[in-house]
DNA sequence: CCAAAAGTGTTAAAACTACACCCATGA
DNA sequence: TCATGGGTGTAGTTTTAACACTTTTGG
């Protein structure tokens, strides 16, 4: 089966970068191409648009077909568009990325996921095609964004101690917060839910887990209010 | 002539939001459009991308060619792509947005744009597709942007007065702004530069006309500077 | 000399920054 | 009882917001 059109058209793709927390650091996860060009390299996720999806819903099918992750924060991210960032044809690519709970999508072995991993910032393997700079794109937009959205909490489990909220923050913009005021201004905001619980199994006093309350933060902005860290 | 694909591929077009200020009020350039579907109707400008040509480029063109508008502030807004926004075919769009002049760019009858023309905002007509969509995207991204990154001169000539400046400001925010505080804030980040001019025929004391100073703007970026109104 | 906009400082309130110790818990 | 992180307040500084009058110019 084959497609004619009147006018040459440009291949349309969609690509994927997720970002996840663990620990201490920032990472990304890519898969291992398993076709040519570029074979066996780790490459940002995605694929071609279907005509019956929208850019998105490509984007989140792509995403669960070749790392497994789900029903995740996903914002478009920028157009590449560049004549050649394809060798073979030209080929334009709307990019997203998204935010995930690292510890909630472990790479399962046994999946279709199995040739995705997780890699930290620091230590990239090379790129194929201009995935390097929409790598970039995507870390500007998330320090950029994390500072006026409440979309910190995206990287974090549902519930979440203000301590693993402050790393976010910490790790994120690649800057020290001072604890307290940090805690200040965040409570300050009312758009956390104290959930009566605390932590388990930790060896120090248990720490308070907050939930974010969405429908608080939708009031506020209602009423003109600037989330800002 | 034609093009075959093994898969299908969606059309791929560039829509141009055009922004101008005028006395006091935000204006966008629409176009008529001379065929269907819609034909008749005032609509963004812009058209198929070519495949030598980036997407910034084919919005550049396009916008020449239908606006008669060259070497302005241009910048990429989002990636339209629901599937039924075209009622023909699947159409997806890359939306840019422009900021210029409008003093120098009024529209002469005689030129290729004949069928361009300034709107108000407050006055649009009915638009095709899903224009007012990429519309509002456009707004809300030119009054996010303007509050932390210098923008605002771009909708005036290259030299101005503090007071138009404070009013782009004014009507882009839509809210009035102290003269004192604007004025010593914007002067305390020593972007502006006095040109030692100051305005003609005016029925009063002429004011300064300073020009934006991207040297030094560029100095403060990079020494960790944040614009911000 | 009048109309119109240019230009200019001060003060109070709010927000931000820096900073150190006691508390609760499990091992 | 010790190691570990949880949790809390205050004071100095900076930033913001509110506010009104004199100056210059052309008509």
């Amino acid at each position: 089966m084959s497609f004619t059109y009147e006018f040459a058209r440009p291949a349309l793709t969609v690509d994927c970068v997720v970002f996840g927390i663990d620990e201490e650091e920032l990472k990304i996860m890519l898969i291992q191409r398993g076709v040519a060009p570029f074979k066996g390299m780790w490459a940002i996720p995605g694929g071609f648009v279907r005509l019956d999806e929208s850019l998105e819903d490509a984007a989140r099918r792509e995403l669960e077909e070749e790392t497994g992750i789900r029903e995740v924060f996903l914002e478009q991210l920028y157009t590449f568009g560049k004549i050649d960032r394809d060798p073979r044809t030209r080929v334009v690519s709307v990019a997203y990325y998204a935010l995930t709970n690292l510890i909630g999508h472990h790479v399962d072995a046994a999946s279709d996921a199995s040739n995705a991993a997780w890699f930290a910032l620091e230590d990239l393997p090379d790129l194929p095609f201009d995935h390097e700079k929409i790598l970039d794109t995507a870390i500007e937009r998330l320090r950029g964004k994390v500072r006026y959205q409440p979309i910190g909490f995206e990287l974090l489990p549902d519930r979440f101690t203000l301590t693993q909220l402050q790393r976010v923050y910490e790790i994120v913009l690649d800057k020290e917060i001072d604890k307290r005021n940090f805690r200040k201004k965040i409570l300050a905001m009312e758009i956390l839910k104290d959930t009566g619980k605390v932590e388990k199994d930790v060896a120090h006093r248990a720490a308070r887990l907050y939930r974010f309350d969405k429908r608080a933060y939708d009031r506020m902005v209602r009423q003109k209010f600037n989330f800002e860290i």
